[in-house]
This record gives structure tokens, C-alpha cells and sequence, in this order.
DNA sequence: GTGGTCTAGACCACT
DNA sequence: GTGGTCTAGACCACC
């Protein structure tokens, strides 16, 4: 977990790894986190960082580059493609089927909207705060 | 989705077919649809409706009295179990985990706090309006 | 090799055992011999016969279902999807690339035009024999 | 490409840059472009005017050297080999392998004999006048 | 029974 | 050094 992690995994979340890898490659392009042109971590150098099997890096980064957000270059490192950074409120939309499903478990619970809103609001400074305070704490 | 159907299922969805049955009864219950003490059809009788195996309903039904939902009588058919309401800060606590991982996403992809917690809020709304709305729950 | 051999593989070709496979289905579900709805072999039962390692067989029929050739249905053999059967004159184009590289050899091999179609007919024609005769033989 | 490039290549190819130096010798020469006896550019040379790591033009070069289309001399620059021609039926055979291919992939398209050969014959048309137009005519 | 994911480790092609 | 392909074999989720 150095200061500079490129992605960080969740060993006991339902989505398999390789699938976390390449959402989180994804929105970091979208929020231009990770500008065109530049150079990601290689196959092994991210399989040794996260202790996972290159194989596993692998397969996210091919399916990055099947979707156009990576580009290979033969016996280098793979880079970000050409520009995919989006507007705001393109952003915002990425993030709705996650929302969806929250609210979705919210409703469930029998939870009244503006108690979930605001209790949303505190995780969401709470983590903001970690961030901003100590450099980098993820995961 | 004849007007008597218990639940209804999606065979192309993403999610299992026992999934789909587990949470449509939970919503159900959840929004009053169905009260406690009711009966609901039998494993085979809903395997038989479906055209699916009844190991399948099983599945859903075995999970669904494991939350607390349904309740086994033997010989006779499972019921809605009765109202085991918490109070509220704790049925809060219970969607912290989907939160904390619903902000880190916001968070990578640099979305302002504000924004983010408003536009929950709107699909919050959304989704309590449809669930509002129809009585009925499809998928 | 059996005479309803699902696909044949060329342990020396230059491409890769998941591509010949993958190529092949596209091919026989264009030219209409694999129909919709048809069920195909299971990964295991093709690695079987193939003697090829399951996970080989597993990312021809993962790529196929990403380009929307099969279909997945949880817990039992995948299927081809819906209609792809192709006009005459699209099935044509798909031999394209392959004619385009041969052409490109025999200009190479400084071949006059007329000789090389003439010798392609003949192969063409032996082999639709071999075919047609003993019932089926490929590889 | 300026007017006095030996070769040119595309980044962005699916061939190997190598192999791409290899066709663009070879075709050059089949064209009459380049002819025996004429010295080519040397390794480092090359390597510079195409931004490429000198042993992937040494690659191509050896490749080149290897089928009899280049000639090494020691500490002087290689030089286009002599012409070494076959008979005609001899260079023939040598399509047959790619023949064969193409020939199957025809069959699994249920494609009709004439019909794809005399596709064929136009791909094939096409491909030489590109060619031919450039300089010389190859037969 | 079905397919999916992951690990361990080998080999290859390309730069 | 880079990524790609394949094998061998384990474990899991779903029907």
C-alpha cells in the first residue's frame, strides 16, 4: 500500500479481482486521474505489488484494451489511450448503478431517503477527510 | 406477469435466478406487499410455475427464513415471519459498508461531495417513487 | 476425429488454439450450419476431445459470448445466440482478409494472376471433394 | 512517407515491425524496386530514421539474408542477392499451404466453389494493379 | 452437471 | 525488459 498505488484490491469482495482492477482503471481515466499517453505498471511489477498472479493482471488489462481505454505497444509498457476523460456530468452517471444499488439495500432496510442521505454525506466526508489529511490511505 | 404471480423471474438477468426470488420476496415484504403470517407457495408449486429446479427455490426460500424473513412449520407451507423491526441507528449501521465503497468510487473519480450526495438523493427518490407507485415489485 | 468433429484445431498454426476456435464457430454460425438455440459442446467435453486445457476452450467461448455469438445459461451447456446467419455476399467478405494475404503472396513469389487462380481452383476442388466423398475429414 | 524512405512502418500494426521491414524488402524487390546488387541502408542507419531499437532491423535484415533476398559483406553494407529464380511450377507449390487454408475457410462458409474463386481472381486483380502502378509490373 | 476465477509455472514473440 | 499463450490443477457459484 506505498503512496502511489496504481489500484488497490479488496480480497474478499464478491467481483473478482481482475474485474476491480479494470473498473478502477476506468474511472480513473474518466476522471482524468490517468492522462493519454501515459505509462501504467507493467503485467508483473502490479502481480508482484498486489501479491496476485500476473495472469490476473493480464486479463484487465486486455480487457482495457478491448475497450479502447489501454494501448499496447509491442514489448513496452502499455499506456492510457487517446482521450477518454469526461464532463462532469458524465462522471456523475457513472457512478449511478452503484447508487441504484445502495438505494436499492436502503429501501429494503425500511430506511427513511433523507436519514440515508445524510448518513451517506458523513461516510462520504469522513473518507474525503482520510484522503485529504494523510496523503494516501485507500482501500 | 399474470396478476397472480408470486414473483416473476428474468432467465437472461445477471444475477442468479435464487437471488432474484430472494430479493423480490424481501421487497415485497419490505414494502407491506406481503404480511406476516401469510402463506407462500410451496417449493414445488413455484419450481412447477417457474419451470425451474426446485433445488433452486430451495436455495432462495433457505436463505430468505435465514434472514428472518420466512419461517418453516413442518408439513405445511413456509410463512412471512412475523415484524422483527431494529431501531434505527442500527439498520443504519447495517448500509455503511455499501457506502464506504460507493464513496471510494466517487472519490476516484473526483466527483465534488455536494454533487455526489445530491444526486443520491434524486435516485433515492426515484426508486422510492417506483417502489411507491405500483404496489407490485418486477424486477 | 470424429465425424461430427464441433471444430479442428492446427496444433502448428501461427495463431493461437482459443483464436482457431474462436474463428471457426463465427465462420459455421454465419454459414448457418450452427443454428440458434443449438446447443454446443461443453467446455470440459471439447477440451476432452480437443485435448486442449478447459481454461483454452473457456476464453474462445468467453470471447465468442462478448461478441454475442453464444450465449450463457448458468448451469448448463452455453448456445448459439440469436439470428447471425449471413447473405451470400457478406459471408464472401468474410474470406476477404485471407485472400488479401495470399494474394499479397503469391505477387511475392512473382506467380502470374491467371496460374494462381487456376491452382487455387484445383486445391479448392480437391478438397470439396474430400469433403463431399468420405464423409467428413477436416483438419 | 518521403520520397526517399527505404521503409516505413506503422506503430499501430498487428504485425511485428520486423516483419513488416521483412515484407516491404521483400516485395520491393519481387517489384523490381530494388535490384541485385544495390546496397541498402545499414542496421544502425535504419534504426535511427525509424526510432526503432537496432536489433529489431537486424532481425529483418538476418530474415532477409536467411531466405537468399539480401547478401552480407563484411564491413561494407548488404547488398540486394541475385536473382535467383525457380520454375514456375515449384514457386506454385510453395502457395499451396496457404491454399489449403483458405480453401477450408471457404468450405465452413458453405461458400460455392466459382463463386469464391472467382472473388479470388478479383482480390487478387485488385492487389497487383495497387502494385503495378507504382513502378514496375510484376507479371 | 455447467462455466468462472485464480494460482503456479513454462515457453514464446517482440523490442 | 514487455505482454501472450498454454498447461495443470484447485476452488467456487449456479442449476
Amino acid at each position: 500500500m506505498s503512496g502511489s498505488s496504481f489500484v488497490s484490491i479488496a480480497t474478499g469482495s464478491i467481483d473478482p479481482i481482475y474485474r476491480q482492477i479494470y473498473d478502477q482503471v476506468r474511472r480513473k481515466v474518466a476522471a482524468g486521474e490517468l492522462l493519454p499517453g501515459q505509462e501504467i505498471p507493467s503485467v508483473r511489477d502490479l502481480a508482484g505489488s498486489l501479491a496476485v498472479h500476473p495472469m490476473t493482471i493480464s486479463k484487465a488489462y486486455s480487457a482495457l484494451e478491448k475497450d479502447g481505454v489501454l494501448q499496447r505497444r509491442r514489448g513496452r509498457p502499455m499506456v492510457i489511450a487517446g482521450d477518454q476523460a469526461q464532463p462532469d456530468g458524465k462522471r456523475l452517471e457513472l457512478l449511478r448503478p452503484s447508487l441504484e444499488r445502495v438505494a436499492e439495500e436502503s429501501l429494503q432496510l425500511r430506511l427513511r431517503t433523507r436519514q440515508t442521505v445524510q448518513f451517506f454525506a458523513t461516510v462520504l466526508g469522513e473518507r474525503a477527510q482520510r484522503l485529504g489529511a494523510g496523503s494516501t490511505t485507500p482501500s
